[in-house]
Formats: structure tokens, C-alpha cells, sequence
DNA sequence: ATGGGAATGGGAATCATTTTCATTAAGGGT
DNA sequence: ACCCTTAATGAAAATGATTCCCATTCCCAT
């Protein structure tokens, strides 16, 4: 738990340079249990550098999404998401959206059984359209325990 | 290929009225080939019907949304798209998006083999976190043919 | 320490989507 | 076919996330 974090490594020799407000943003989702929005980075960075401003913090998540650092969202509720994409303590997971709240829940139950097939699709699919895979993204749609009654009293 | 539209039976005795918009832009949409923005549909729309707002293609594709004929998309180009989504003619599909130039390309490879997979997956996940799935995406990104070669020339 | 390109921040600008509200039109009951 | 109730509509204004602009600041190789 102690020395440079993990993510340092990734900006030698990158042309990149690691600025203060890059590396308190970093920090700032690898201590984060969810998905934050760019408003939410800029509150949670702002305590500690008031000075970071919020045009900073969507260039910045832009650039992490661009080398690959962090995971961009879209859970339908008008504003992006940003996750820490690898790195020690996460593990691949995928998502559960309910349409009545919000909430999202991550699951990784059936991971290894997707993983393998998505590996087998991936390669299938880069070769028939000639097309190279970086990422995917699979969302699951409907209603939390919570939302489900009151969409049946709805009838 | 004749008689009225598939989708006029689904608006009988649910409280919405069938209107003139809502036709009209169903039947852009059917039409289209590939997933529409509120924007393209509204000048589809317009062209037959120049009265029709906007306003009331997001309302109306909100609806339908709502209503299950149509599918909401975000492929990250900042709007969202829409495609119409069972029907006839239509086939479940996952998409493949080029975060090069944008481009969307559908396919229906492995989809039984998902299927199959996602089946299991949302049993799982429904009982496990009590949770009522309506449906799914999978989007898998990358770079198409025509956006490697440029990739590859930042290096 | 210094010069130059990279990075920053604040405010204005942009752009998709939503809200408001007065007007219009579906469609069931007659 | 004609009302009548109420949902639906459209124009304009409002909203809200994200991006642009540009003068200033910072990093780092020399």
C-alpha cells in the first residue's frame, strides 16, 4: 500500500505529463466505491485543491478514457460516468441499470462464463469485419427490488 | 405488405392515442436502416409532415421508448439514437462502434450463443439481486477498417 | 534559471434535451 | 356525424452537461 501509485508508470514516456490535478484526479476514483460523474470528481477534488477547476476535470477523465486508465459510462441519466479501469483491487465487471432510480448495481457473478465468450466473439467478429476490439460494454436494463413495486401499482 | 402498420395494435387500450406524429414517426423509423437521432427523425418527419416539432419527436420516441417499440442507444457521439425494436423484419442484434469515426455496425453473429448465455446471466442476476430485467445491450468497441490504418500512423 | 510547449481555469458558448403553456385534435359516448 | 373530455402538440424559453477560448501558469530539458 505504500510507494507511487500504480498509475504512474503509465504517464513515463507517454508525452503526458503527470499534473497535480491528474493525479489527485486519479486518486480521487481509486478511492471511489462508484461510478462518479465529472461534477462529482470536481466536489471530491475540490476539498483538497480548491484551485482544480471543472474544464480540468472533463479534459483529464477525457484523456484517462483516451489512454485507457479509466472507463467511461452512459447509464441513460444524461450525464457520463467515469471508473477506474484496471489496476489493483478491480476486477471486470459488468453493470445492472435500474430504469426506475438510477442505481447501479456492478456484478461479476458469470464473468468467467462471459469472458470466454466474449472471447470467442471478439475474434470472430474482428476478423469478419476486419475491425479491432478495445473494450465492451454490457448493460442489463429494468427495475431494483425497490422500483418493481411501485411500477405494479401503476396497473 | 399491406393494411395498417403492426404497431397500431399495440396502441389499443393502453391510453395512448394513436396520432398523427406517432405514425408518422414510426414510420420513419421503420424505414430507417440504421439508428436514428431525434434530430435526423425530425427532418425525416418534417419533410412529409412540417408541422410536427421537435419537441414532439423527443416525446414521442420517449414514449415508445416507454412503450417498448423502440430501443434507446448511446454510442457516445453526445445524442442519443433510436431504432425501432421488434417488429417484423427486424432481428436482435449487438453492435460493434468505431470510436475512430462513429460508425455503428450491427451484427447477429453469436447471438444464439449469447442468447443462451444472457438467458442464464439474467435468471442469475434477477434472483440473486431481486432485480426485474427488461433487456440487455452489448456493445463492443474499437477501431473499424477504415480508422486502424490511422491509428497506427500516431506512433 | 530559462524558454517553450503543455496544462490549467474561469467564463462564455454550444448543443441536446426538457419544461411551460396556450392551442389543437383523438376517439369514446351520444 | 357530433360533442366533450383530456391527451397531445408546438413554439419559445429554460436547463444542464460539456466544450471552447484565451490569458496565465506550470513542467522539464537544456
Amino acid at each position: 500500500m505504500h510507494g507511487p501509485p500504480w498509475w504512474h508508470g503509465r504517464f513515463r514516456g507517454c508525452g503526458y505529463r503527470l499534473t497535480i490535478p491528474r493525479d489527485a484526479i486519479l486518486n480521487v476514483l481509486s478511492k471511489a466505491s462508484k461510478h462518479l460523474s465529472a461534477e462529482e470528481i470536481y466536489f471530491a477534488v475540490h476539498k483538497i485543491y480548491p484551485a482544480i477547476g471543472l474544464t480540468t476535470v472533463y479534459r483529464t477523465v477525457d484523456l484517462l478514457a483516451g489512454m485507457g486508465l479509466v472507463h467511461k459510462f452512459d447509464f441513460g441519466d444524461g450525464r457520463s460516468r467515469y471508473e477506474l479501469s484496471k489496476g489493483p483491487g478491480s476486477i471486470h465487471h459488468h453493470h445492472l441499470v435500474c430504469r426506475g432510480c438510477g442505481r447501479v448495481i456492478d456484478y461479476t457473478d458469470f464473468i468467467d462464463e462471459e469472458a470466454e465468450l466474449f472471447k470467442q466473439t471478439e475474434a470472430a467478429l474482428s476478423k469478419k469485419y476486419n475491425f479491432k476490439i478495445k473494450s465492451h460494454r454490457v448493460q442489463f436494463y429494468g427495475l431494483c427490488e425497490k422500483c418493481k413495486p411501485k411500477e405494479e401499482n401503476k396497473e
